[in-house]
RNA sequence: GGUCGCAUAGCUCAGCUGGUUAGAGCGCUUGCCUCACAUGCAAGAGGUCGCAGGUUCGAGUCCUGCUGCGACCA
């Protein structure tokens, strides 16, 4: 087997993902035992791939590859979101390219069109996402609305509706007029805007010379005022409170209330209270008995019917508002006060506006009847099982996030007016309900407050209540996040008691983003809690948003965003998992930045040149081995040998611990750290003299440890890098048609491996070598040449250099070495300290005097600070009676050593002036 | 306005439960095409850990305040 010099990723991924697919590798085993599960964050179906799901799912995989080496069942359900909204949208585009909209085709119609666009381009997404390696079980793929989850969907409703936990209310809610629906309160996300305050004046009805000034920043909405509000402790108001003002332009008559509510210090003190279309003022108007009058149409334009009806007021301006829209009708309303001298002054002013999340439009609060979940007694339970650990949020710092949200929770609105979507499965009587059913043109209907839902899981057949049959179905479909507070265990099979479900619920953990936390996380608690009688996850891993590398939010808007195809195209899929999962620090944003993945990109290479010299350098004899590890024990190891068997076990260790505490970037950093500085930079160096022969050493040994490393290694950073690892492993031996790295088991600690002692051997050998490198540099030596290296140590240290003399004279290009315990030290040489060894390069001219005292006495100074500082400790009775024994101790050696190595460079210092 | 988080080398960030001479990657400087790798090798420079107090024998690490930045909620 040939490798190529350097390492080319596009051929090798393409080869590996189908042969992972076919052997059924993403698939859980049969049986019982550990298992590791997890639902993916279903993508919408309009979605494509983009940052956040590369870094979302890439945790994912790595957590699903490391347990399933561990021997863990796994099971990573895909799937996707049908995002009611979004979806509607993209096809209601395309139906007015056409020059068509949805009412023209009709309901089913239109659903039948979203299906097939579905069809066409709904998987777009899960498809880019196996070109990051995803090791999901594809078999088990769901869609929030195929069949089984449908079910789900109208089992979840009915259960909840049985339980008490649905109502059908008319209430004030969020509507996005364009999109024309409801939306839940977390749905609007709130702005601050440049705005005005307008400051209108209401005469008094008894003297029109009187009257209330009120400051608002929707003057449109006056038109459905029906009281004026002050502050019952208001001076300045307290003779109007109970008096009739004149609502102006519309002629209507309505009274000024009192209620602590009223803030008096802003605006004049006085508030126009408009329930029908401010939330404050609903409240305020439910508590006074007010009217609440709707001036808007579903596209938020000024409709006269419901005003007529409500308010039976004069009629005289419709003509000029009549289908106006809120901006517009701003406009005219603003002018004809100003006309009627009414308008008293205008300021700027900066509130927060709600948008739709979806697409931006200013919400509006309207009142339609609708669909809520009563949230709080769901809640209860579902912060329970956080503050109790039956769920662990991690990082922990979102916990807080959580109980805020949580015990502040609205009750959820959950119907939307729109058609692509689980439609709510509640039917009325066309008998009994007639007065509440306005039927519409296209098989719609308008169902008015007070309708009595019949809700069951099919369509009923005779109405429980009066006996007849004839019913229309809610017209409404379900928030999107409905169905996926299902998807934990709907995904599973529920409400079916299948075997998966009970194999892999709960399941172990849940990977997202924390813009979800309160959507999604939150809501599958609950409703897992309340369908499932247990928690959906045991851990919430909520990751870092990726930002560009300026720390801006990646948008299209923006022009910032990153394509993760084309870096993975241009990086490698290993190098872009690798650096993602090195920057998913614990609850710190990412940076991501080309030159970072560039810079992992050549680790991959790195690595892949380690295998071409291992494979080089292995006999036919030792690459076909069923077990090298076991031919192992026959050799006597050398120091070397040992250190590098230790310092893999340390990482072995160190790398688990890292995967299972979630610290993804501890665990890409130890396998860099270990793989390349010190297997490549040291062990294999220095393997390099026990394969050519010179230490005299069975060469197969040597082999041997190098293949055993190097597979752990692979096996390690596997989860990281599925591609390149699993290409190498096929490349070092014989494998079996079936083998795969990613089902071999992931390596365990070996604590008899762990040698300390070997350690720090190696650490002082190195620390030598890199001395005498250091004085290579400084005297600015050609690598070829070969200098003579003189060591002043005691006798155990110096019989330690001299059994490893070798090493020295490869890795410091040694010429010759002296070893000395006492005597003269060698005049005007370049000296360094390492422990108690003095090195010294006897170089004669080469050596430039000053250049040289201005080093050691750099180096002096830093040593005596350090010494001062340690000395300075060891003299405060208070250290030497409070501290532990063992940091007192360390304290006493470190100052030995200080000590030790300021005697020997002030020697090197001294004899450097003298002539040689 | 409320809540939370962050501030460590030129840049991006590690630093878990307080005790190493404060680390890494990139960048920078110097010298090298040394038979796995120039996507590389060797060596080096660079930090009063935002500011001010406090707790402690001891603080980058804990507490308080301040400044700056960010996020979420209203």
């Amino acid at each position: 087997m040939e490798l190529a010099k350097a390492y080319t990723h596009k051929e090798v991924e393409k080869k590996w993902y189908p042969y992972w697919i076919d052997r059924g590798y993403f698939q859980p085993g049969p049986g019982a035992g550990r298992y590791f599960s997890m639902v993916i964050p279903p993508p919408n179906i309009t979605g494509s791939l983009h940052m956040g799901h590369a870094l979302n799912n890439t945790l994912q995989d790595i957590l699903c590859r490391y347990k399933r080496m561990d021997g863990c069942r796994v099971v990573w359900v895909p799937g996707t979101d049908h995002a009611g909204i979004a979806t509607q949208n993209v096809v209601e585009r395309q139906l007015a390219e056409e020059g068509l909209n949805r009412t023209q085709l009709g309901r089913e119609k239109f659903v039948a069109r979203v299906w097939a666009w579905r069809e066409q381009a709904g998987n777009t997404i899960l498809n880019q996402l196996k070109a990051l390696g995803v090791s999901c079980d594809w078999s088990r793929e769901r869609f929030t609305m195929d069949e089984g989850l449908s079910r789900a969907v109208r089992e979840a409703f009915v259960r909840l509706w049985q339980d008490g936990f649905l109502y059908r209310a008319e209430r004030l809610i969020n509507w996005c007029p364009r999109c024309r629906t409801a939306l839940a309160d977390i749905e609007v996300v709130h702005e601050e805007t440049e705005g005005h305050l307008w400051y209108i004046r209401y005469p008094l009805r008894e003297d029109r010379s009187q009257g209330l000034v009120v400051a608002t920043t929707r003057p449109e909405t006056m038109l459905g005022d029906t009281a004026v509000a002050v502050h019952p402790e208001d001076r300045r108001y307290q003779r109007f409170i109970g008096k009739k003002v004149e609502l102006p332009i519309v002629g209507r008559e309505i009274v000024v209330i009192a209620d602590a509510f009223v803030d008096r210090q802003f605006g004049t003190g006085a508030l126009k209270i408009t329930p029908g279309h401010d939330f404050n003022d609903f409240e305020i108007g439910e508590k006074h008995g007010l009217k609440k009058v709707s001036i808007f149409d579903a596209e938020a334009r000024i409709d006269p019917a419901p005003f007529v009806r409500e308010a039976g007021g004069e009629v005289g301006w419709l003509g000029r508002y009549q289908g106006k829209d809120r901006w517009e009708a701003r406009k005219l309303i603003v002018e004809e006060l100003k006309e009627r001298g009414l308008l008293e002054k205008i300021e700027s002013y900066r509130h927060a506006l709600g948008r739709c999340y979806r697409c931006q439009t200013v919400v509006e609060p309207y009142l339609t009847p609708q669909w809520f979940v009563r949230a709080r007694p769901l809640a209860e339970p579902a912060i329970e099982v956080v503050r109790d650990g039956r769920i662990r949020i991690i990082p922990e710092g979102w916990n807080n996030s959580y109980f805020a949200w949580m015990e502040n929770i609205k009750d959820w609105c959950i119907s939307r007016q729109i058609w692509w979507g689980h439609q709510i499965p509640a039917w009325y009587c066309k008998s009994c309900d007639a007065d509440h059913i306005v039927e519409s043109a296209h098989g719609d209907c308008m169902l008015l407050p007070g309708a009595q839902p019949i809700v069951q899981r099919e369509t009923p057949s005779r109405c429980p209540r009066c006996g007849r049959d004839g019913f229309l179905r809610d017209p409404d479909v379900l928030d999107t996040w409905f169905s996926s507070a299902l998807w934990p265990f709907s995904t599973l099979g529920w409400p079916e008691e299948t075997a998966d479900l009970q194999s892999f619920y709960p399941t172990s953990v849940l990977v997202t983003g924390f813009d979800i936390l309160f959507f999604w996380v939150a809501r599958m608690i609950m409703m897992g809690l309340k369908l499932m009688r247990d928690v959906p996850f045991r851990d919430v891993y909520i990751h870092a948003l990726v930002r560009d590398p300026e720390g801006q939010k990646m948008s299209k808007s923006k022009g910032n965003v990153i394509d993760p195809l084309e870096v993975m195209g241009r990086y490698g899929t290993d190098a872009f998992r690798f650096t993602l999962a090195s920057l998913a620090a614990m609850g710190r944003d990412i940076r991501l930045s080309e030159e970072r993945i560039g810079g992992y990109q050549n680790f991959v290479n790195k690595l892949w040149n380690a295998a071409r010299f291992v494979l080089l350098n292995l006999s036919e004899e030792v690459r076909s081995e069923k077990d090298p590890w076991a031919s192992l024990r026959g050799h006597e190891l050398n120091l070397t040998d040992r250190w590098i068997l230790s310092r893999l076990n340390v990482t072995v260790q160190a790398v688990r611990e890292a995967a299972d505490g979630y610290r993804y970037n501890d665990f890409a950093h130890h396998l860099y750290q270990f793989a390349w500085h010190e297997f490549c930079d040291w062990y294999i160096e220095m393997s390099k003299l026990a394969l050519s022969g010179a230490l005299g050493e069975d060469g197969r040994k040597t082999q041997r440890i190098l293949l055993v490393v190097l597979e752990e290694i692979l096996l390690l950073l596997h989860p990281l890098m599925p591609f390149v690892t699993e290409e190498i492993w096929h490349g070092l031996r014989e494998r079996k048609p079936e083998d795969s790295i990613m089902v071999e088991p992931y390596p365990r600690p070996d604590p008899s491996r762990v040698e300390p002692e070997a350690e720090s051997q190696v650490a002082f050998l190195t620390d030598v070598i890199r001395s005498v490198r250091n004085l290579r540099a400084e005297l600015n030596l050609q690598p070829a040449t070969e200098v003579a290296v003189i060591l002043f140590a005691p006798p155990e240290e110096l019989a330690f250099l001299r059994a490893h003399e070798p090493y020295l004279r490869a890795l410091a290009r040694a010429g010759t070495v002296d070893y000395l315990t006492k005597g003269d030290r060698p005049r005007g040489a370049a000296a360094a300290v390492v422990g108690p060894v003095e090195i010294y390069l006897p170089l004669g001219d080469l050596i430039d005097p000053g250049e040289e005292r201005r080093r050691l006495t750099k180096e002096l100074s830093k040593l005596e600070q350090e010494l001062a500082r340690v000395q300075k400790k060891l003299a405060n009775q208070d250290f030497l009676a409070k501290a532990r024994e063992e940091v007192v101790q360390k304290e006493r050696e470190k100052a030995e050593q200080f000590e030790e190595k300021i005697r020997a460079l002030s020697r090197g210092l001294q004899r450097l002036g003298e002539i040689r």
